[in-house]
DNA sequence: GGTATTATTGCTAATAATTTGTACTAACGT
DNA sequence: ACGTTAGTACAAATTATTAGCAATAATACC
């Protein structure tokens, strides 16, 4: 599907930024983006636009379920493109590497608590933190070659 | 152990601030707080404070094993009293309640999970959210009679 | 116990991320 | 093509949190 389909089909109008936004986040190498590393990447593209106007797209995408917000430790908020199924996230604390799973057995038992505790389940985020293979090994990750998303190494938030 | 103690083992000069702060987490009818939910209670006791050493005295209990710092979805912490075991948190999304639990399977799970992908495990997060049966029935939670988290009520982010 | 030394507090101002206000501009329906 | 309405850009505002620094309090030493 075109990306103009995708953003008419979630209900907002196909405008320059918003295609731009989401070509980029359908694109990137990276696949869980600050706001700002979107920002960033549009302009090193060479396009225009504004800061705000990235937060608000990704806002309206996030509401219009294009986008999932994750909030990891650090502070800042973190965008991925809503285009698989459900998973968590295991996170290295060292490289900044995002290893996506899914486990239906934690799924089924989270329900399970859910249902136990009488809560009827609107979502959930589980987030792993911890230090990858290839960084023990290595000394640094040979996945990722991506640089550190700024989340871990700007953000002076603990 | 007196709070006193308390502080002396985690390697933090017994200060009135940091008693104060220390004592309002344990007698507190809130287990979960944020650092202006503790700074307005200790206010309202007619104790005097500074917000920027609430903070400060928060993250220093936070590095001392103290208190556990959480970022529930509205992006301000929350503190909770490290004084029992690991466990997950229900938040109920219409009263802002927390509710605790513990589930060995799941806990087993995350760490099947992340020796499979290589990863040594520093820590996790999770946390569901949803709807509490109180709250559902009764328009109203029945369990929680305190004030809303500022989380969920004054907070205007999503 | 009294005082020096050093850590801690309490202000206020700074910061960082994100949101809002508002005047300008671009989409979409006709 | 053209007007209406929604969307954008920029700057200014907000919110949570932190940093700078002078004043103060807590141990160490006599």
């Amino acid at each position: 599907m075109s990306s103009s389909a995708e953003l008419k089909k979630a209900g907002l109008k196909t405008t320059l930024p918003r295609l731009k936004i989401l070509s980029m986040l359908e694109n990137a190498s990276i696949r869980h983006m600050t706001a700002e590393d979107v920002y960033k990447s549009l302009l090193d593209s060479g396009e225009e636009i504004g800061l705000a106007t990235v937060y608000r797209v990704l806002t309206q995408f996030e509401n219009a379920g294009l986008v999932i917000r994750h909030n990891f430790e650090g502070g800042r908020s973190v965008f991925e493109l809503n285009d698989e199924g459900h998973h968590d996230h295991l996170v290295c604390m060292e490289c900044g590497d995002v290893f996506e799973f899914y486990d239906k057995a934690i799924e089924e038992r989270q329900q399970k608590v859910a249902d136990e505790s009488g809560f009827v389940l609107d979502n959930h985020s589980l987030y792993m933190y911890g230090v990858c293979e290839g960084i023990r090994k290595n000394g640094k990750c040979s996945i990722n070659k991506r640089k550190l998303p700024s989340i871990l190494t700007t953000s002076k938030r603990r």
